[in-house]
DNA sequence: TATGTTACGTATCATTTGGTACATAACGTT
DNA sequence: AACGTTATGTACCAAATGATACGTAACATA
C-alpha cells in the first residue's frame, strides 16, 4: 500500500560492482555511481545506505565469488589442474576489459593502505581467503604427488599466492590475450616443470 | 635584487616524494602536501607548478633511484646474488614503514588505471624499466650458468618480475621483517633450488 | 632612502565531494 | 475519492578539492 519500488536493486548492484572494480573506491564518485546505475540520489541511499556501505557489500560479494570459483574448479579438476584452470579462467579466457580490471582485493588493498583502515583490512582479509584456498589446493597436489617438493603446502601456497598477486598487477596494465597467457604459463611452469 | 627564496626545494621535494609514495596520488591532497612540506600555497605553485607536475617529477625520481640501485647492486654482486640483494635491500632490511610503502610504480599503476591515462602510462613505463633490468641480470645468470634453464632470459625475467610485483603487493600489507624475509626467500627459492 | 623585483601569505575562486531535507508522485486500502 | 505509506526527484548542505589573485614582505641596486 505504497508507491512501488522502481529501482532494480540486483541490477544496480551488479553495475556498481563492476564500476568499483574498474575504477577503484576513491575514483568512483557518487555521481559516477548514480549515472552508471541510472538511479536517483534518494533511491541510492534508500537502497544502499552509503557509498562506503555499498563498497563493503561489493567486497563481500567479490569474496563470495572467489570462493565459489575455487570451489567449482576444485570439484571439476584435481590438484594442480585446478590452479591452471583458475588462472586461465581469471586472466586469459576473459575479455581484455575484464582482464584489465585485475583483482578487486589487490587493487583495494593497495589503494587504501594508509588511507582507510577498515576497507584496507577487509581487502587484506580477502587476500588471506585466497591464500587459504591455495593451501588447500597445494595440499591436494602434494597428496597426489604432482609436486615433489620438500616445502610445506603453506609455503608453496604463499609463494604461488605472491605470484598470483603479481599477475593481477600485470593484468591491470593492458595485456593482450597472448601476453597474458605467456605470463600465466610462466608462473605455472615454476611448479610443473 | 629581490626577496630571497625561503623554501628549500630539495627538502620539500623529498618530503613530497615520501608522502606520495605512502599515500598515493589521489589520497594526497594539496593541503596534505602544504602541511607536510611546511610551505605556503604560493610557494608550492611557484616551485612545482601543480600537484600533477610534482607527482610526475616524483615518478621520474623514483625511476632514477631504481636504476641507480640496480646499477650499484649489479656492480657489487654477480648474477643471481644481485637479485637477492635487491629483494633484501628493498623489502627486508628496511623499516616496517618503508616496507609498507611497497613500490610506487605498482601502487600508481593500479591506482590510476582507468582513471588517469598519462600518470598510469608513466607508472607502467617504470615497471617496464624494472623488467628490462631483470633481463640484464638473468642474462648474466645464464652466462654464469647459475640457472640451468631452457628458458630465455626474457621469459625468466618476465616471471620473476611478476613475482616481484606480487611481493610489493604483499609488502603493502603490514608484514613483519621475518614474514617479509620468508616471502622473499620463497620467491628466490624458485630459481636457486 | 626610494625603487624595482621577486617570494610569500591570505583571501578567494569555481567545482566537486558525500550526504540530507523535503516536496511530490504512485500506489493499496478504506 | 480521500488517506496513509513509501519511493522518487530535486534543492540544498557543509566541507574539501586544486588553483589563482593580489596585497605585502624582503631583498639588491641606484
Amino acid at each position: 500500500m505504497a508507491r512501488p519500488v522502481e529501482i532494480d536493486r540486483k541490477e544496480s548492484f551488479e553495475r556498481a560492482y563492476s564500476l568499483f572494480w574498474s575504477r577503484g573506491y576513491l575514483s568512483t564518485s557518487l555521481n559516477d555511481l548514480l549515472q552508471e546505475l541510472e538511479v536517483g540520489r534518494s533511491s541510492f541511499y534508500a537502497a544502499f545506505g552509503s557509498k562506503e556501505a555499498l563498497f563493503l557489500c561489493v567486497l563481500d560479494r567479490y569474496e563470495e565469488q572467489i570462493e565459489e570459483k575455487f570451489g567449482r574448479l576444485m570439484r571439476e579438476h584435481e590438484g594442480f589442474a585446478a590452479l591452471r584452470a583458475y588462472l586461465y579462467e581469471s586472466g586469459v579466457n576473459v575479455s581484455a576489459a575484464q582482464r584489465r580490471k585485475g583483482c578487486l582485493a589487490v587493487n583495494t588493498a593497495l589503494e587504501l593502505a594508509d588511507v582507510d583502515d577498515e576497507l584496507h583490512k577487509r581487502a587484506s582479509s580477502i587476500l588471506e581467503t585466497i591464500e587459504s584456498k591455495l593451501v588447500e589446493i597445494f595440499e591436494e597436489c602434494l597428496h597426489l604427488k604432482e609436486i615433489d617438493n620438500t616445502q610445506s603446502p603453506e609455503l608453496l601456497a604463499r609463494t604461488f599466492w605472491i605470484g598470483l598477486q603479481g599477475l593481477h598487477v600485470v593484468f591491470r596494465q593492458d595485456l593482450s590475450r597472448s601476453e597474458a597467457a605467456k605470463s600465466v604459463d610462466g608462473l605455472l611452469a615454476l611448479y610443473s616443470q
